[in-house]
DNA sequence: TTTCAATTGCAAACCGTTTGCAATTGGGTG
DNA sequence: CACCCAATTGCAAACGGTTTGCAATTGAAA
């Protein structure tokens, strides 16, 4: 029962652990980007920068400021970035440690998202990356139905 | 050994096969639209508008017309949309009675592209859906890799 | 406190995509 | 075949998400 920690656990990280990691690499913390830190830290699905600026506290900061935190955060593996097709990158926040690598299950008409622990067969991807001489084959995935309450 | 048709094979489809799906819903078999579709027909992966816009025969037609064309296939399932997450839409030509669902594995250095075969699991897929309620379930799924040619 | 590279706000630029509108045209109709 | 009109097109403007140049601001090292 060691470091039954990451995997992609979603318990809420400590923001000390998260502006140590921005200071180890000579980022600021600024006020934006610990608000910005602050309401992913708080939120367990990918947030598009639209929705952090929404929550930011009043007079929070310029949408490009959230951009570029966000640029930064992926860079240094703070965020994945999803894709649920509709035009705007989604951020959620990674464990230290985590690639942050995972799923969702989106629901087509109220955008309900659910977080799935499922992953595409590794044996299947390795089959497919040799079967085309591909290395380090990985893939994007994301399911889309509708939710309980949605259905007619 | 019936009619080992589709299924997402990519033989080419017959140019009157595909004037003719159009016509059956009373739309007009137009220059652009023919020139679409014929370069559609003999390209075997997914095509950007602007790759598609290239392609046309000199003295082509406006980009939009292009962006209304593909629209009015996908409504009408002649074509289907694919998403390789580099924020250009990307198209294929589908067989009549296909629902064109299949993935692809993309090269993250030459974005050469190879059609895959496999799907996501329908078990596993069923069993996601059951758990969180949700129905009509789909997914999307593509993989990243690096192709033969740029392996370092 | 001083100092300066890092960061921010603002506005303009970008890029893929959509749209309004007037001009054009495909393909039934007579 | 000439006519007619809804469907389609070209063009230019608008859009929504994202990026960027630049001058002003600021975190944190010294
Ligand atoms: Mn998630
Ligand atoms: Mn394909
Ligand atoms: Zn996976
Ligand atoms: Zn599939």
């Amino acid at each position: 029962m060691k470091n039954c920690a990451h995997k992609h656990s979603h318990q809420r990280q400590e923001m000390s652990a998260l502006t140590g990691r921005l200071r180890q690499q000579s980022c600021k913390i600024t006020g934006p980007r610990a608000a910005i830190l602050e309401i992913l830290r708080q939120h367990p699905h990918p947030l598009t920068n639209k929705e952090i600026f929404a929550s930011l506290p009043k007079g929070g900061c310029d949408l490009a400021t959230i951009y570029r935190a966000m640029q930064l955060l992926e860079k240094l593996g703070m965020v994945k970035r999803f894709d649920f097709g509709d035009g705007a990158a989604r951020f959620e926040l990674v464990g230290e440690g985590d690639d942050g690598h995972h799923h969702h299950l989106v629901c087509t008409r109220c955008a309900e998202v659910v977080e799935i622990g499922e992953c595409f067969p590794s044996e299947i991807e390795n089959r497919i990356a040799r079967a085309n001489g591909f290395k380090a084959v990985t893939h994007r995935l994301e399911f889309f139905g509708l939710c309980p309450g949605c259905q007619t």
